[in-house]
DNA sequence: TTGACAGGATACCAAAAGGTATCACAACAT
DNA sequence: ATGTTGTGATACCTTTTGGTATCCTGTCAA
């Protein structure tokens, strides 16, 4: 069964939702320290981090009567992998400008084979 | 004035519009096209189009009185340069490792600087 | 010119999403 | 023990969203 790429793409899907991603990784930080960034109740960010855990895009631990929230970036690289599909739409249009950047600083080079690989 | 993400993220966020994507990547296709690919009318699959097109993930034309529907792979392009921020949180791991392995299958390479270049 | 056919646009509906307010509970300090 | 503080859960509200049905427009073929 395939991953399910969806929750970490909803996780994604918001602003709030980005900021804080880039917030916590600056440091691991309780869900009353987010909110203090953030022109949202307490609650609203709850939620938020909720939507991000099920999105596999962070991870929390109990101290005492807080909870700690710490980036998860590893659960990026499904959605990085996802995108990685694409690469071969753009990369074969920039491998062509570079072939032809390539062939304008030296026409002698021809780019179908090199031997020395 | 930063560029908005939140229409391409919002375009990705969606299963069926993720799929549309993909898609597309095969061949340029009118909306009908797409739409038989669905379980979903073709209103709702005109509506997919229009959010990918308002992210910029796809471009169309008009050929006669149809409406072709091209991937744009560029428009992914500032999902994942946001993306590529957190590298640094797990390159850290990936880079060690990486450099691991090319000390392996390389040991004189120095990977600073080549000078033929 | 007159149909047929591919698209667009709009109104409308049910469900999901973002948000607040509120209550209950656990843990810390005194 | 008791009050305070950080958190979790729930009910509730409004807006957005995914979807359909419907109507209108433009274009191709006869």
């Amino acid at each position: 069964m395939p991953f399910d790429l969806q929750p970490s793409f909803r996780a994604l899907s918001d602003p709030s939702r980005r900021d804080i991603l880039r917030l916590l990784g600056a440091q691991e930080m309780s869900v009353a320290d987010v909110a203090q960034h953030f022109d949202m109740t307490r609650a609203a960010v709850k939620k938020h981090l909720n939507v991000l855990d099920e999105g596999g895009l962070i991870t929390t631990r109990k101290r005492g009567r807080e909870r700690l929230n710490r980036l998860n970036a590893e659960g990026l690289r499904p959605v990085v992998d996802w995108l990685s599909w694409f690469d071969q739409f753009w990369d074969q249009r920039l491998d062509a400008l570079k072939a032809a950047i390539e062939e304008i600083e030296d026409p002698n080079l021809t780019p179908k084979e090199t031997e020395d690989d």
